[in-house]
DNA sequence: CGCGTATCGTGAAGTAAGGTAACGATGTAG
DNA sequence: CTACATCGTTACCTTACTTCACGATACGCG
């Protein structure tokens, strides 16, 4: 009955907790979200040219440009030419992102643990169970706007 | 074992999902992810003096001139003078903002409910605990470093 | 080989959400 | 009445995005 208990606006305030301690955890580390998402994209792919970071991420290769700008001049990323394609450039992890990476995977790991402790035992395969559901029927729901809209233009 | 089936990495992909339909839903209507919100908040105040818009969004007031300005070239919303206090003004939904809330009060009832839906019945009472349980701990981890944070200043 | 076309990264310029600093107009307490 | 606080806004900065245009390069094809 309470309005604010139903899973959706709970889904919704978790999301807004995430984005303000993302911000939190960021400052004065010159890392932003959408930073910190390219490293996490290139540590998942390894030195890669700009061009598959923006395919990655489904973002413009102009975005990527200015985020590289970004995390170079911080030092976490470093560009190299590509050995054989002239017009391209590789991206890569300095050892400072390195380090940075498995800093971030650790404390990844370790909220993972934390919020999965507050959660009675009894309820962890059915909340696995829902979150899956809920992210399957999400996906499925955007796909069918998208195809409406598709149908449209 | 599956490394994407976690619950904060599932967390992550819902919020991801939220804001990638949010933005396609608003498409061509003259509204964003922070217009909406602000609507949200004023529906919920009712006609309110941007001070208190800024202090219940957790947002500079100049960040509310803008909102507003926005809102109010497209017809959502309107600013009067406050009867007493000739510093502030009231910002209020116009006529085509209350119908705007209320078809999105609507579509986010029906999204709750189609949402729910995909979870069987059997995990939803699990589910709903859980996330309280998660967002709770969450509040409460932001909490914690604001106040380790806040020593050190 | 040469030529057209596609691709890679980036400059230029725009939109949107945020922030701080300063300021004029106003309210309010002493 | 004078000092101080508050309201909204001007001016300016940052970050994350976009599209468009362009130079340099790769590449398929006749």
């Amino acid at each position: 009955m309470d309005p604010t208990s139903n899973p959706l606006d709970r889904l919704l305030e978790i999301s807004e907790l995430f984005r303000a301690d993302m911000a939190r955890a960021f400052e004065g580390t010159g890392l932003t979200a959408a930073r910190t998402h390219l490293l996490w994209v290139l540590a998942g792919l390894g030195p890669s040219p700009q061009q598959a970071l923006a395919g990655a991420m489904g973002v413009s290769a102009r975005n990527i440009t200015g985020l590289v700008d970004a995390l170079e001049a911080a030092g976490y990323v470093k560009r190299s030419p590509h050995p054989t394609d002239r017009r391209a450039t590789i991206v890569s992890l300095t050892d400072a992102g390195e380090v940075t990476m498995s800093d971030m995977a650790r404390d990844h790991a370790n909220l993972s643990t934390n919020l999965l402790d507050a959660v009675d035992p009894a309820d962890r395969a059915a909340l696995s169970r829902g979150l899956d559901a809920i992210a399957t029927r999400l996906r499925a729901l955007i796909q069918e706007e998208a195809d409406a809209a598709a149908v449209i233009r």
